[in-house]
Parts: C-alpha cells; structure tokens; sequence
DNA sequence: AGCTTATAGTAAGCCGGCTCACTAAAATTC
DNA sequence: GAATTTTAGTGAGCCGGCTTACTATAAGCT
C-alpha cells in the first residue's frame, strides 16, 4: 500500500530493464576481460561472423548481425583503422564495398571465444542443462514475438502491398 | 562439419549476444512508442525511481539505478535541461546535489508505465503466468551470478581487508 | 590547527546503438 | 536513351553506457 496505485510495480523485476541490466553486465564483464586483446564483444562478433561470410558486403552483414547499415559502417571503420579487417571495392558494383579478415584476425578468434564461454559459465553457474536449454528457447520466443510486432507495424502502415505474399 | 573447429557454435544462440538483442530490441519498441512523450526509456526509469526517492543525492540514485555515477549525471543534465527533474543544492553539504521531480513529470510517468506494459506484452506474447515467473526469476539469478563474481573479483585484487566481515 | 584521505560530482573522450539527410551508383521504367 | 526510383554506404548528431582524470569539499588523524 502506498501513494502511487497499480502502476508502483517493481521497476527492479520489469522484464526489460531486468534484459538491460543482465545484458549490461554480461558486455561489461567480457569486456574487462578481453580488453587486453584489443577487442570489444561487439567487434568480436562483426568477425565472427565475417569469418564465415568473407567477401560479404557491408549491408548483407549488418543484415546477419541484425545492426542497423550505419552502425556497423562505424564498426568496420574502427577495425580497419586497426587492421583487423579490410575493406576492398567490389568490382561489379562500385558503390559497394566486400570484406574481409586480416591475415592477423585469426588467432584471435579463438581465444575470445573461450573468454565468451567463461562469461557464460560465469552468468550460468549453478543451472542445469535443461535450464539453459529453456532459457535460450524463451529468449528466442521473446525475440520472434518482438520481430513480429514490428512486422505487423511496417504491414500497417504501408498496406498489404509491401507484404509477402500479398498477391490478389 | 566445417572448418573451424568447436569453437564454431552458432553466435544467434549465444547467452550474452541473444540478451543483447533482445534487450536492444526492446528498448527500440519502447522508445519508439513514447518519442511523442518526450522521454526515453533510461529517462523515464530514473524519474520512476527519483518519485520514490526525492530529496536523493545523485549518488545514491546512481547507486539505485545500478549504473556509474558519471552515467545518472548525463542523465540528469538532459532531464534538468527539459524542466522534468529539479538540482537543488543539499544545504549541509556544498558538494552534493539534491534531486526533485518537476510539478510537470507527474502526469507523464503513468502514460509511460502503460507503454511499459504494452511493449512487456508484446515481448511475452503467448506466455503463461508460470513461465513468465519462471524468466524473472532465472533473470535474477544471473544478475546475481553476475554481481557476486564482480564482487570476487575485487577480493581478489584488493585482498580480505576490504570486504566486510573481515576483521581480525 | 594542519595535513591527509575520502567523497560528490564534472569534464573529456571512447564504444555501441539509433535517426535523418545526403552522395553515388545501379536498376527500372518510360 | 533519358528520367526516375532504389540501393550501398557515409556524415552529422543524439542517447546511453563506460573509464580516467580532475575539482571542490568534507572528514579524519596527528
């Protein structure tokens, strides 16, 4: 009972800044951990995945990592001022650019990756693998309900003809 | 069967990157709905926090808020500057501040405790009263997971004499 | 009293997100 | 072929985190 009525809810337990703060935490911890490295989690990541998709353009992999174009044109700019990756014009279309891992970007990978599963062990301690398991898939519902949302708020706003599907 | 090894598991799925994501999508969805209101989510948690605490010192706000002190008085220089939260100076301590939420921020905080709940409840969409407990609670055990690991490490470097319970 | 240490908060500057506005080039349409 | 629209990427600038270094004041010790 106090003076603020049905909206005083624990502002601690609200599930999106509970997601902020856990997911606060988890960067800020790896973070201190790999800067020794010369690596944030994020640039880690824009790797990662360019390890798999080299030669991929800017927006094919900010697409991958669901970023926005721009932020990930900021992230590609900082690595390759420090030379972890590279930028080479495509020769088909000369608005593009394609990208690809230096030669020195390799070892590093690893290495972080084990930082990345102590975070984990770190975060997880004490959960069973039935817990991580259900933790992992209601985070991927959250993220598939939140995705929808904003698809079905694209589809209302600019009609049917823009969807999938939509023909006749 | 690729080339790179077990360290080669499937980043989407990962703890720290999909808490990430989600939460950043989160934010996104809230922000979104409330620009016309004028604040944001971060905004909007510290006046939540500064009803239930006026008169608070930013560092104890700060210290509420689980974020850096530098942090809350960026924020508190915006809030100021838009005439929602008031810096008053503390009588018996020239160093500090004390801090008021403006006669205006009243009305606002209910209007965006129902954006609140509605970005909750796309987010939860199709998520029984149990499993939704069951997330806040594993949530919460991370964030202690999480804590109690920085609080270690700052045994370790700082040695016994500083944590409580310490003497002799 | 006077020196030293601790505390409240700011300044500067970095990373990681975003929006909005823009350029250059490609693709489409007429 | 020319005009239009779409696409790839950048620039400027905002918010929200952080660290490191600093100022001013308070508190503690001798």
């Amino acid at each position: 009972m106090n003076d603020h009525g049905i909206f005083d809810e624990n502002l601690d337990r609200s599930l999106g800044f509970l997601l902020n703060d856990v997911s606060r935490q988890m960067r800020n911890r790896f973070d201190r951990q790999a800067r020794a490295l010369g690596l944030t989690r994020a640039q880690w990541r824009v790797m990662m995945f360019l390890r798999r998709h080299e030669g991929a353009r800017q927006g094919e992999l900010a697409s991958l990592l669901e970023v926005e174009n721009v932020t990930l044109g900021r992230h590609i700019d900082r690595l390759e001022e420090s030379g972890w990756v590279e930028r080479r014009r495509d020769p088909s279309d000369r608005r593009a650019w394609r990208l690809f891992l230096a030669a020195k970007s390799m070892p590093i990978l690893d290495k972080l990756a084990v930082v990345l599963m102590e975070t984990r062990e770190t975060a997880l301690d004490g959960f069973s693998a039935h817990e991580r398991d259900t933790l992992i898939e209601t985070l991927l519902r959250i993220k598939t309900n939140l995705v929808d949302a904003d698809d079905a708020d694209i589809f209302a706003k600019n009609g049917p003809q823009t969807a999938l599907g939509a023909a006749d």
